[in-house]
DNA sequence: GTGTTTGCAAAGTGTTTGCAATTTA
DNA sequence: TAAATTGCAAACACTTTGCAAACAC
């Protein structure tokens, strides 16, 4: 588990995906890349960048999260109907996702491999698999 | 496979549900259960009634739709941020989603068993588990 | 300077809700 | 008739878009 990553780090990776540096959006590459295992909402991320002092809009919010979905820096996963949540762990894994709070978190040492795939019906290929274990609180 | 399933099954199934045969609701269900296997939204199915001639507004679709979902008749199946799907078959089993078409269908003989599942953070238990294998059109 | 990025507000999408009118048992 | 159900329209949450101003290179 890397934390706290240098300032170098989050910036060459910007750039590496082509992506100019703006004050906005290495604002937010530092909130979602300078740790690990991350994963927000587009609002919850607006909100953090007011808390710590940065002035996003949130369609920028949105459209930065976009960019960086295009550019393989995140990954989103469906997990509710009607709110899209990032992930900044952008391997081949899979999740928890608690109903009662809805906080999502990665399975890191997942059992996708034993995961029997199909074939793909004919004429396509397959993208990726998503896994969401729901788990509720215990009644 | 059963296929064009008699009036009185649905009729039944409404019933133990708890749920009065009104005339909406009995034309929808027949819609969805009167054959195997279905995946709709919403809006899908409000047009399927038109079609054949039911007057039913979008809102009673919506709250049909999660009525039969809470008496187990259908399975919301999350896929996409924004579209809700609804599945007919309420067993344990895993979907193929066209990522190009919005297609989604059953993979019936499912690997579920070797799937080793993970233990619930403390305090919780595992609902359900989705796996959704996300296809695309070969280049 | 030039093309990119941003913010705002407005529009868009899919969904839910309040309430009066209707229907069902 | 009493209680459940429906339809409508308005409200809703989340997301996207159009365009002028601001910014990065």
């Amino acid at each position: 588990m890397t934390d706290a990553r240098p300032y170098t780090y989050v910036l060459d990776r910007l750039k590496s995906a082509g992506l100019r540096p703006t004050r906005q959006r290495l604002a937010l590459a530092k909130l979602l890349l300078e740790t690990d295992d991350r994963h927000v909402t587009a609002e919850q991320l607006h909100c953090e960048a007011s808390d710590s002092g940065i002035k996003v809009s949130l369609a920028t919010v949105y459209n930065t999260l976009h960019q960086f979905t295009k550019a393989d820096l995140l990954r989103e996963v469906v997990v509710e109907s009607g709110r899209a949540y990032f992930d900044t762990n952008t391997d081949e894994h899979y999740h928890i996702f608690h109903q009662d709070t809805g906080e999502l978190c990665d399975i890191p040492d997942h059992a996708l491999s034993t995961l029997a795939l199909p074939e793909p019906p004919a004429g396509t290929e397959i993208d990726r698999i998503d896994v969401i274990v729901r788990v509720k609180s215990k009644t």
